[in-house]
RNA sequence: GCCCGGAUGGUGAAAUCGGCAGACACAGCGGACUUAAAAUCCGCAGACCUUAAUCGGUCGUGGGGGUUCAAGUCCCCCUCCGGGCACCA
């Protein structure tokens, strides 16, 4: 029988593998096509239509030129969840964008002697064929976004001067990353270890420059509290949003400075910030940073000191260029001042140390050796005094440092006894009433720095009066009105890497007139950090042509918060920091409802090849086109959603596209070959013979899991391994099929709902077969199948017998057996009798659980 | 140092609630078909012991302990890998 029916099919197989072989490069191109011949495919309905809406969203590429696997896999998982919420019935809006300005188009320029814009739109134009051909479902007439072109970042420069309206944007001058190999301002994250991102052997060095920024610092706090309720956002985002903004909540306590005989005169004091006022009657020395005020002040007539503190800035200056600023080994100077505890009146002396941050809390700490581990380390090395006021009970004598807060005071004064938490609040109120503090917080958090000595970016929309003539702020710092954007980024510019901002040595765009005053001005010349376009862009995408605005308001209410978003971890912080505090603007700004941006985020792992991340320095990258190429669309991006779970990280092996390739081409072979008889289907699909009911079982608790799966986990992995079941299960029956055992109607059912299944993750196979069966209708605009329970439901089922935990056997049992029966069937099987041999049973159990039966015998 | 993840066959992985460990694939092996190959189809496949082969048995989810009738899953301790933060007072 084996036999007959293996040679039976291997024949089947040879005289039909011509005639039926599945062959993606010639469906795919021919659907894509089709569909791009109809700009409005995947337009999103009127918000009249009556459905639910859905915006689904994945992170915009920059426009490398290149699509890379990181890019296909985030793409397959939104488009897979954009067409299921279509099918569902929702009105979802799926929009594609480019984030186009930024350095490596000017990098080319240079290189290539290519200007930017037409690098950067030649690569947009390769990129969105790329999209095109693996079938995503982007409205792209309806949504596209371009940042780089004037019809968009008209509106970062009309934020940027709302925002100037609004007090959130200032100038001032500040440290920034600067690489003299680029000869530019680089960004936080491309700073690498201390090095440039492209020259990683350049050590990025810190300069003062005059720079615009944007005040994030004022919604550090909802920014932060906001976080606790945003279940939908991964507790890893949270987590590292929470450090980033890390709020410190403490106290500041002023200490007076004694006097000094060489200034009789002094009376400044010093003001510490500490999170552990309850500790200050263990205080034992003050210490500053080297670029305190009073340090400098207090130099000026100690060369001695001038020198220490002079090798300790440089100390710090190297530890923060190669990153090791918290290996420092800590050093410093005594200045022979002294500083009064306003607690206990005690005499403090004030040190400087190499460890005490200039720009975190006031640059100056009271130090407390006995309940700090830096501090302790300090007062070791350089013999200063260590005293505990703090002890858990019972642990009195516990060894020093102890920085626990589960404890209470000791030798406190009138504080003794009290716990940690109550002192804290206690003791800042006190000082407070006193006159010496009060409550306070500080943030790591830092405003946003927008200013970028580029030529490829947003310009900024400010001029600088000539004149001195001064229009709303100091120094002659003018906004333009909203009447002279959008100020046009100039096309024929020289790019060099010498010679600060390039738009500064175009005069036609760097002279301009006051538009107060009307005297002789000049432009600013920096452009925007490329932050700005993506914090904002997925509410253009909802009104993408507004020529009169960034977006209609009640669009955007509509469609917002998005859904779903979807892209990289290592956007955690900048852009989606960014992104929130944007939101929170416009919303002050009244133009949207929503405080946050997105109700859920997925992250996606990282593609990783032969153990390491695709890069072109490790030589390990797998271009899409080139799958595409050998094995279609359909099988790579199948793949990408096949090979693991979508937020782990995924090892591209080429065998697994292939084997999705022939899975693809299995069931191409199974719909070609039975649509025939499954066209001619009327009647309804019935579960008839024993067989029919198996495969109409199979079918719907594929349906069931799928589903599922869709709403909660997004396994796709799973899904798929069950797409494979069912047909490896109709497979297996062709000879029935053949021999006309499943009704024509019944064939139909489970091959028509086979294909919408597959349509998320295979749209163009999706769509041959539709047609093909001679369905109607685009595939994708089907109604999402439903499960049937009942169908479903399994007749038999397998009971596994455990004794003493382990497992005897499996039995079959009906369904509906009842426990009695399971008791008695379990008993009866032989090689569960061969276990109980010479031992009592002791418990008898019967597990039933929604998962499935069991029975486990405890036996002695 | 602190905070998150993770570790399961030769490989990617599955096991959603504490209930049959390894679904589904990849690679491999054997077979059918073929002059041959490709393609296709059928089958085998965690390790070890036992056996002529079956049957059967033991062990097995990074390591060690614990809870439980039952642990990949829960608790405690540890190792390694990945990521984030870091003299942040």
């Amino acid at each position: 029988m084996d036999q007959a029916r293996t040679t039976d099919a291997a024949q089947r197989g040879a005289e039909q593998s011509e005639l039926l072989r599945y062959n993606p490069g010639e469906i795919e191109p021919r659907w894509q096509a089709l569909w791009d011949a109809q700009p409005d495919v995947y337009a999103a309905e009127p918000h009249t239509c009556g459905k639910p809406k859905f915006y689904c969203l994945e992170m915009l590429p920059y426009p490398s030129g290149q699509l890379h696997m990181g890019h296909v896999r985030n793409y397959a998982i939104g488009d897979a969840l954009a067409r299921f919420m279509r099918m569902r019935g929702y009105n979802v809006l799926h929009p594609m964008g480019w984030d186009a300005f930024g350095l490596p188009a000017e990098n080319a320029a240079i290189k290539n002697n290519t200007p930017p814009r037409e690098w950067t739109l030649k690569n947009m134009a390769k990129m969105k064929a790329q999209m095109r051909r693996i079938g995503y479902s982007y409205d792209w007439a309806g949504t596209e976004v371009t940042t780089c072109l004037p019809e968009y970042y008209r509106w970062n420069q009309w934020f940027f001067l709302k925002m100037v309206e609004r007090g959130l944007a200032y100038r001032k001058s500040s440290k920034v990353n600067w690489c003299p190999q680029c000869a530019t301002v680089l960004a936080n994250e491309q700073v690498v270890a201390g090095c440039c991102w492209r020259h990683e052997d350049q050590i990025v060095e810190q300069r003062e420059l005059e720079q615009w920024f944007l005040r994030i610092t004022r919604y550090a706090d909802e920014l932060l509290d906001g976080l606790a309720n945003m279940a939908g956002w991964p507790e890893k985002v949270r987590t590292m949003q929470r450090n980033w903004i890390g709020r410190s909540e403490g106290a500041e306590v002023e200490f007076a400075v004694e006097a000094a005989s060489s200034a009789p005169e002094e009376s400044a004091g010093i003001t510490v910030f500490t999170t552990r006022i309850d500790t200050i009657f263990g205080a034992t020395s003050i210490q500053l940073a080297p670029q305190h005020a009073l340090v400098r002040e207090w130099a000026k007539t100690d060369s001695a000191l001038f020198g220490a503190v002079d090798a300790m800035i440089a100390q710090q200056k190297a530890a923060r260029e190669t990153g090791d600023i918290g290996n420092i080994e800590k050093h410093g100077v005594a200045t022979g001042r002294v500083a009064i505890n306003p607690f206990t009146g005690g005499k403090l002396p004030i040190w400087v140390a190499n460890y005490i941050l200039a720009d975190y809390g006031t640059g100056a700490i009271m130090s407390v050796p006995a309940h700090d581990e830096r501090d302790f380390e300090f007062a070791s090395r350089y013999g200063l005094p260590i005293k505990r006021v703090v002890a858990a009970r019972g642990e009195e004598d516990a060894p020093l440092p102890y920085s626990g807060e589960d404890a209470s005071l000791l030798d406190s004064g009138d504080w003794t006894g009290e716990s940690c938490a109550a002192a804290q609040e206690k003791m800042a109120l006190f000082a407070q009433k006193h006159g010496f503090g009060k409550k306070s917080t500080t943030y790591r958090l830092k405003d946003w720095g927008i200013s970028r000595q580029r030529y490829w970016g947003t310009p900024i929309p400010m001029v600088y009066c000539e004149r001195g003539h001064d229009g709303l702020s100091p120094g002659g710092v003018v906004p333009l009105p909203e009447s002279a954007l959008p100020v046009l980024l100039p096309e024929q510019v020289e790019i060099t890497q010498q010679g600060g901002s390039p738009l500064g040595k175009v005069a036609e765009f760097l002279h301009t007139r006051c538009p107060v005053c009307g005297g002789p001005a000049r432009r600013e010349t920096d452009t925007m950090d490329t932050f700005v376009d993506s914090s904002w862009y997925f509410y253009r995408y909802t009104d993408a042509k507004n020529a009169l605005q960034p977006f209609d308001s009640q669009t955007a209410n509509y469609w917002f918060p998005i859904d779903q978003y979807i892209g990289g971890v290592e956007h955690a912080i900048l852009h989606l920091i960014y992104s929130r505090f944007w939101t929170k603007v416009m919303r002050d700004m009244g133009l949207i409802r929503n405080s946050e941006p997105a109700e859920r985020l997925f992250t996606q792992g990282m593609v990783i090849k032969d153990g390491a991340k695709m890069s072109k320095s490790k030589g390990n990258v797998v271009s899409p086109d080139e799958m595409i190429a050998r094995y279609g669309a359909d099988a790579t991006r199948m793949y990408a959603l096949f090979a693991a779970p979508p937020d782990r990280d995924l090892e591209w092996q080429e065998e697994g596209v292939a084997g999705i390739s022939r899975f693809l081409a299995r069931v191409y072979r199974l719909v070609s070959r039975y649509k025939v008889s499954a066209g001619e289907a009327n009647g309804k699909p019935a579960a008839e013979s024993e067989l029919e009911q198996r495969l109409l079982r199979t079918l719907h608790q594929t349906i069931a899991k799928i589903t599922e799966d869709f709403q909660a986990r997004w396994h796709f992995n799973t899904c798929i391994a069950a797409i494979m079941i069912l047909v490896n299960e109709i497979t297996g029956e062709e000879m029935a099929l053949d021999r006309g055992e499943v009704s024509s109607a019944t064939l139909a059912e489970l091959l028509r709902n086979l294909i919408l299944l597959l349509t998320p993750f295979a749209p163009f196979l999706a769509a041959e077969l539709w047609q093909q069966m001679g369905c109607s209708g685009q595939v994708f605009s089907q109604a999402w199948p439903v499960a049937d329970a009942e169908l479903a439901r399994e007749s038999e089922i397998e009971l596994p017998v455990q004794v003493n935990g382990k497992l005897a056997n499996v039995i079959k049992l009906p369904a509906h057996a009842d426990e009695a029966t399971i008791k008695a069937a379990s008993l009866a099987d032989e090689r569960v009798i061969a276990r109980l041999v010479d031992k009592t049973i002791v418990k008898h159990l019967v597990i039933d659980k929604s998962s499935g039966k069991l029975v486990n015998l405890v036996v002695k």
